[in-house]
DNA sequence: TTCCGGAGAT
DNA sequence: ATCTCCGGAA
């Protein structure tokens, strides 16, 4: 058993009462976004991948411009992975995109083009995990299954004032809730209400339809559930990539292997900087290592900053010409001279295409 | 500058 | 269990 008696008692109790709230709540504040509409199996799992990590405000340019582009499942499988991790350039997590397309044609093979109503078929998808083999049980074939994400588990944590709320728990007090006709509704309203009130900071609890029932709010703090652990300080490493224009001005870039971090992306070749060494120096070993070419570094291009999970970068561009060496992939899936205007049809992360926007306006052939 | 968030690898 | 993946909002 993973609740205590009392949890358990309590949850039993408050069940009825809870459950009309709640969905009586969300009848009346559901926003209205895309994937809510026309709803399908596809449509659901594509959003609930780029919903991981990731708030909806951002989500629903890319889930529209992805649909578009991927209007079936049959057609994902289909296109390249570079086309896919194109619509997904910006959105961060660029593993759940390469996972969706192996998914896709799993899928196919596997499945016949439909998506499994079934919890274990899809948990056995990349990129699926318990949660989101919860979600599309739910939401899409309305399994009565447990869905708890970030939102959830902030929410039932403060309900019950659980400092420590261990999935298995959380998903048992799920479970002890949902409506067996309406887990669809009631999971998603659920993440509703932990989006819109149940906010990670200042809670609205006056907003709420559980505010009588949260035992968070009533000890007082309903910010201290769920329990935070202390972040830690993250390293900085200084990053160095070069532009390399040749004389019919294309310039050089190249294509992540797939294991690396953000593989199968564009970027302008570089690396860390290691302890003592200038940046140049560092440019002129990397190259050599990745590329096998000497260049001649010119003048800095631009500075981007950016803050990964566990490390931030200063990543300092550098115009550069090669002086010795053709290229070839030694650390790098594949390279190209790119014309300027082929720049932003490449898959890149946001801090090479930062790079990229300032390529294109200083080399921009002159009016 | 800090905070937020699922899955997979180890 | 703990660490690795990203980017945007606050």
């Amino acid at each position: 058993m993973e609740l205590s008696a009392t949890d358990l008692d309590y949850l039993a109790a408050h069940r009825e009462d809870a459950q009309a709230a709640l969905l009586t709540w969300f009848a009346a504040h559901a926003r209205l976004l895309p994937w809510r509409e026309a709803r399908t199996p596809y449509r659901v799992w594509i959003s609930e991948i780029m919903l991981q990590q990731t708030q909806v405000e951002t989500v629903q340019g890319y889930f529209e411009r992805f649909m578009e582009r991927f209007p079936t499942l049959e057609a994902l499988a289909a296109a390249p992975l570079e086309a896919v991790l194109k619509v997904w350039e910006g959105l961060g997590y660029y593993s759940r995109a390469r996972a969706l397309h192996r998914a896709a044609q799993t899928v196919q093979e596997r499945h016949q083009g439909q998506l499994p109503a079934d919890l274990d078929a899809l948990r056995a998808l990349p990129g699926i995990g318990p949660y989101t083999a919860g979600a599309i049980a739910s939401l899409a074939f309305e399994l009565p299954v447990p869905a708890v994400d970030g939102n959830v588990r902030r929410v039932l944590a403060r309900v019950l004032a659980l400092a420590d709320p261990r999935p298995a728990r959380l998903e048992a007090a799920v479970r002890a809730w949902l409506p067996p006709e309406k887990a669809g509704a009631f999971n998603e309203a659920l993440m509703e209400l932990g989006a819109l009130v149940c906010r990670p900071q200042r809670p609205q609890c006056a907003e709420c339809p559980w505010c009588d029932l949260c035992r968070a709010r009533a000890l007082g703090q309903p910010e201290a559930f769920p329990l935070k652990k202390p972040r830690k300080t993250l390293p900085h490493y200084d990053v160095v990539a070069a532009v390399t224009v040749r004389e019919d001005h294309r310039v050089l870039v190249a294509q992540r292997r797939p294991q690396d971090m953000l593989g199968g992306l564009w970027e302008f070749p570089g690396g860390k900087r290691e302890d003592g060494e200038t940046l140049e120096a560092a440019l002129g070993r990397e190259l050599q290592e990745e590329m096998g070419v000497t260049l001649e570094v010119g003048e800095q291009m631009t500075v981007v900053r950016h803050a990964y999970t566990h490390f931030r970068i200063t990543l300092y561009a550098f115009e550069c010409r090669l002086s010795a060496g053709e290229p070839q992939c030694l650390e790098c899936a594949d390279f190209r001279w790119a014309a300027l205007d082929e720049l932003s049809t490449l898959p890149m992360a946001v801090t090479d295409r930062r790079i990229a926007r300032v390529v294109e306006q200083r080399l921009a052939p002159q009016e």
